[in-house]
RNA sequence: CGGGGCGUGGCGCAGCCUGGUAGCGCAUCUGCUUUGGGAGCAGAGGGUCGUGUGUUCGAAUCACACCGCCCCGACCA
């Protein structure tokens, strides 16, 4: 069974992180929302303000709230696993930086009123990172002067600031917003497209690891600059940019965990590539009939969750960014940059999996796994199962989350359902009888009758 | 940044046109009853009506200015 790994695996990495993950509902932070605010246009933002999960502190900055936080982190931990995996170092840059940096790249001016600066005490002319190109070359070209320490690839998640003339769709097109964003280092072009493709296949997992099908797509470059770049595109309605693409790539394998990093993956990359799939600022709609026969197109809206770039010495000329080669000449490094929208991610996630009941939470995103539903507190003998049950998925590293109030069923049910919680065990006087619980999937909405004994095999698996 | 709209208890709204001292639903608190899909009854608490200035005997209501937020468009992880 599928599900029985992903909880094995979550399990360790809980507790390894040292997060707390079981809660009783009544003594938790949940202030889930029964009417829509008036705000909210698009139902990931409506269903993240309903679910308690964010609240706006001012136009595109919002405080995340814990149910939120925990979706933020479940996202945040997996990008950083495949990163890692991919060779990628993590390491922490500041959200503000000195203006000399982007003065020296030309980009202090360049990036205009979107930048947000800041002026400190001593008039220092500051500024709110809107990405980290300037600072990570700075950082580099301080420290690396061999060619011998490339291939680098550095990363960081950390909040960005844009400040956006119209902030909007909630998390997803925020002014401040969470970021991942690793920077290569190559000593020439050939060698800076391996490290292209290594985030390539890297951002291939990552987004499906969170139960996203996404499409990577040629795509412009933006005011980062650079002539290489893929956009990853969720398909979803609500997506801000039009896309075309071959409908083959919707059915793309996905590499394995067991996928070699280290070696050739020109192979994974150009059987996407070879298809035709660009966003709109890129379409050519003549090339478009000509390279996809008719049945295979598919015109659809997107959302734009990771974009990766190579940008070859745009950075690394001005800045000097040189490392000295086998032949002992000084050369420019080739870099490349690689961006995922990590809160954009929560509200993506939400747009492509929910119903009309809430949201359905992907199981490895998921802010708990298992929901236990006391149907009747109060009454001694559901308490004591709902008790044992929740000490026992607990003490197993379960993400758990009891609902212990005094309330109606309906309410109860109806909450979980909002905050999408992937399995709920629902505890009542009528299955006690017979000494079973009911188990419902989010998802499907399939319900089974099982043992307290059955259900914690299935959800504790076994130190 | 152009165009449109909205700011009234925590949330959703009415009241404004036609000025007279603020109301409804949900939520919250107390009590009783209830408990397998957002309970019922009874009671209670909570609002300088975004801010400022002006008009008026009197302003949530009229006028002007400002601030904030939302939507459509142009721009963007």
């Amino acid at each position: 069974m599928p599900f029985r790994e992903g909880f094995r695996k979550k399990r360790h990495r809980s507790k390894s992180a040292g997060i707390a993950s079981a809660m009783r509902l009544s003594r938790y932070f949940l202030p889930v929302l029964k009417e829509t605010p008036s705000e909210a246009q698009i139902v990931s933002h409506r269903l993240m303000l309903r679910a308690g999960m964010i609240r706006q502190e001012a136009a595109g900055i919002y405080a995340w709230l814990p149910l939120g936080f925990r979706v933020l982190q479940k996202i945040e931990q997996i990008v950083r696993e495949e990163m890692n995996r991919a060779g990628a170092i993590e390491m922490l840059m500041p959200t503000l930086q000195p203006s000399e940096l982007w003065k020296e790249t030309g980009r202090y001016d360049a990036y205009g009123p979107e930048m947000l600066r800041i002026t400190d005490r001593h008039d220092r002319e500051m500024l709110y990172g809107p990405t980290n190109e300037d600072m990570i070359t700075d950082i580099f070209r301080a420290y690396v002067k061999s060619y011998k320490a490339l291939p680098l690839n550095l990363y960081h998640t950390q909040w960005k600031f844009r400040d956006e003339v119209r902030p909007r769709f909630g998390v997803m097109r925020g002014r401040e917003f969470l970021m991942k964003d690793a920077y290569s280092f190559d000593i020439d072009e050939a060698a800076a497209r391996r490290s292209y493709n290594r985030m390539y296949v890297a951002y291939l997992r990552t987004f499906s690891r969170m139960g996203l099908k996404t499409i990577p797509m040629r795509a412009e470059t933006g005011p980062i600059g650079g002539d290489l770049s893929h956009e990853f595109i969720v398909l979803a309605d609500t997506g801000e940019s039009g896309v075309f693409c071959h409908k083959d790539l919707l059915d793309m394998p996905i590499p394995g965990e067991d996928v070699d990093f280290d070696g050739d993956l020109e192979p994974i990359v150009r059987q996407r590539t070879a298809l035709y799939a660009a966003t709109e600022d890129v379409h050519d709609q003549a090339r478009f009939e000509a390279e996809v026969p008719a049945e295979k197109r598919m015109a659809a809206r997107g959302i734009e969750v990771g974009q990766v770039f190579y940008f070859g010495t745009k950075y690394s000329v001005p800045m000097k960014a040189t490392v000295t080669g086998p032949d002992g000449k000084e050369v420019p490094i080739h870099g490349g940059s690689y961006g995922v929208g990590v809160s954009r991610l929560v509200g993506a996630i939400i747009e492509a999996s929910h119903d009309d009941n809430g949201i359905i939470w992907p199981e490895p995103v998921a802010p708990f796994d298992v929901a236990v539903i006391n149907l009747k507190s109060g009454d001694a003998k559901t308490d004591a199962a709902c008790e044992e049950l929740y000490a026992k998925l607990s003490k197993a590293g379960c993400d758990v989350l009891y609902d212990d109030r005094d309330d109606r069923p309906g309410a109860k049910f109806a909450t979980m359902d909002l905050i999408g919680i992937p399995w709920q065990v629902v505890v009542g006087p009528r299955g006690l009888e017979k000494g079973m619980l009911e188990v419902k999937n989010r998802a499907t909405g399939v319900k089974e009758e099982l043992s307290l004994e059955a259900v914690l095999n299935r959800f504790a698996a076994k130190p």
